[in-house]
RNA sequence: CGGGGAGUAGCGCAGCCUGGUAGCGCAGGUGCUUUGGGAGCAUCAGGUCGCAGGUUCGAAUCCUGUCUCCCCGACCA
């Protein structure tokens, strides 16, 4: 953000100046997604969906590595199935989806309404989330110990109704995964929920090359009918926190409800413990604000639709053809060579126009690495090479380097993994540098979260763990400051010291911040 | 769902208060010039003013309703 003021730069909003409105401007101007004219739910253009698709392809691996089976369930499920889970339905009640008819009768004014004739028996929730037609499936598939564990995942679209819906991070449609397994014990589905959290923790900061830190939810911050919840969490660039992914060990709840039971080896009919865990498009929020920068989108090179994009100037004369013939070559010799793991994927953007148009196009798209090649590099046998994550010079001019085909050629894998890495790298150490420790009275705290620190970033706590009304109490006192307590990390080092809401000891950290 | 703002050409906006032939910039087409780095000049094309009613001789403009988006709140795996 502290570029010289000659800098002109591709968006005409800053992070700086309206971090919300440079949001919606790097989805619009990287061409990702935009409105549809129905309340809440986006069309996904291609760039944005590309980025979808590398990150469910490579989630898909994950998730089939692990031993778990894709299937697919119906969009529709039975109020009654809901009804059979109290805390579920409570939770999920006031944002559901409800099919009611099944037909259309003209209203006699040139409209069209619901048919009362055609009204349904029992109405159909479109599922805002799974576990229970799962749960009446697993209920049929399960009759032994043999039988377990089931592991199953699906991707599809869920629908919540949500009051205040943000492109990517809340929208009434959303596309996911989510996984739900069925476990004869505790300690085996315990096992699977933070094996889940493991390959999100994992994903996130390998593919998505965004730092996160695994842990468990409080209480108030669990999944309606489950037994615990954890969660990744991610730091945008305006310090607020995104939960980017979550597991959930969901105790015998949903078995009890939906009568998934065994028989085990003593042949005792046994309730089954379940999981459920999921990642949505939300990620692609994340990404856009954990990498973005003012002159659009960064991607991840691992996620990157096209990793590098070849800009031929073209002339519109005669000498063209000669150098789309070189920039042809230079795309077919690069796309054989492979970085992380895969084919490089590379785009020859032949399109008509001049290069420097097409250049801002996709400085913020966020292509890792764009050529520009003008008939002196066809003739001389070089590149013009930008990095997009080191888009400016000293002297606010762009940044391309010169370099020999070949020698681009050959270091063009290891400059695709190094932008992976420096864009973690960059994030890691913002992350790190806004996570504040030693806060020790709620004043301070209060003070730390005031007006004046713009982006505070998160604060890192003593916990005591508190339950019930305790816990309530803490929650309100947070809200006033609009803070929630996001998890208590996985690991770390051991705490000691008061925790400052109860003052009891602490016996575990969490991490309070603002979030989306 | 409460408070505030907005919807006019592909995009960004003015016009509305005070009703009287639909405007500007960018993008697009064409021509010329220029071009190793986000071009210049000329010219052309593009809009039932979100939608539906109402008032009026006449509505982008006034009134009512409605839909959608943005910001703040409430809500939120």
């Amino acid at each position: 953000m502290n570029q010289p003021a000659k800098i002109k730069h591709a968006l005409s909003v800053t992070r700086e100046a309206d971090f919300a409105a440079w949001y919606q401007d790097v989805i619009a101007e990287a061409d990702m997604a935009e409105e549809s004219g129905v309340r809440g739910c986006m069309v996904i253009k291609p760039w944005g969906y590309g980025i979808w698709e590398r990150i469910q392809q490579q989630m898909d691996a994950r998730i089939k590595d692990a031993g778990v089976q894709n299937c697919y369930f119906p969009l529709f499920i039975p109020l009654s199935y809901f009804a059979k889970e109290a805390e579920h339905v409570e939770g999920f009640a006031k944002e559901m989806a409800v099919v009611t008819h099944h037909r259309l009768i003209a209203d006699g004014k040139g409209g069209l309404v619901p048919d009362p004739e055609a009204k349904l028996e029992e109405p159909l929730v479109v599922r805002p989330t799974s576990e229970t037609v799962i749960g009446a499936a697993m209920a049929r598939w399960i009759q032994s110990w043999r039988d377990l564990p089931l592991l199953t995942n699906q991707w599809a679209n869920v629908v919540r109704w949500e009051m205040r819906t943000r492109m990517f991070l809340r929208t009434s449609e959303f596309l996911w995964q989510e996984g739900h397994t069925a476990h004869a014990d505790r300690a085996d589905a315990m096992a699977e929920t933070l094996r889940a959290l493991e390959m999100y923790r994992s994903f996130a900061e390998d593919v998505l090359a965004m730092p996160v830190i695994a842990g468990e939810k409080p209480e108030n911050e669990r999944f309606p009918g489950a037994v615990a919840t954890y969660s990744i969490e991610a730091m945008m660039q305006d310090g607020k926190a995104l939960q980017a992914g979550t597991s959930h060990y969901l105790g015998t709840g949903f078995a009890e409800s939906a009568g998934i039971r065994y028989q085990d080896r003593e042949g005792t009919q046994q309730f089954c413990h379940t999981t459920s865990w999921g990642v949505s498009t939300r990620l692609i929020g994340g990404v856009i604000m954990v990498h973005g920068d003012d002159d659009g989108l960064r991607v991840p090179p691992a996620i990157a639709p096209q990793q590098i994009v070849i800009l031929p100037m073209l002339r519109e004369d005669d000498g063209d053809a000669e150098l789309l013939s070189y920039c042809e070559g230079l795309r077919t010799a690069l796309a054989a060579e492979s970085a992380l793991g895969e084919r490089l994927r590379v785009l020859l953007d032949k399109r008509p126009g001049k290069a420097t148009q097409k250049r801002w196009a996709w400085v913020k798209k966020g292509v890792p690495l764009i050529l520009e090649i003008g008939g002196r590099d066809a003739a001389g046998g070089q590149v013009s090479v930008l990095r997009r994550d080191r888009l400016w010079r000293e002297d606010g001019k762009v940044n391309f380097v010169g370099m020999g085909r070949d020698a681009f050629i050959a270091a063009a894998p290891g400059e695709i993994e190094a932008i992976q890495r420096a864009l973690h790298a960059e994030a890691a150490a913002r992350r790190d540098s806004q996570i504040q420790r030693g806060i020790d009275s709620l004043d301070a705290l209060a003070d730390y979260f005031s007006e004046e620190n713009r982006y505070p970033g998160w604060v890192e706590l003593g916990w005591s763990r508190p339950t019930g009304a305790a816990l309530e109490a803490v929650v309100a006192t947070l809200k006033a400051l609009k803070l929630t307590i996001r998890n208590t990390p996985m690991d770390g080092p051991a705490v000691s010291g008061q925790c400052l809401f109860t003052g009891l000891p602490a016996v575990e950290r969490i991490y309070v911040a603002r979030s989306y």
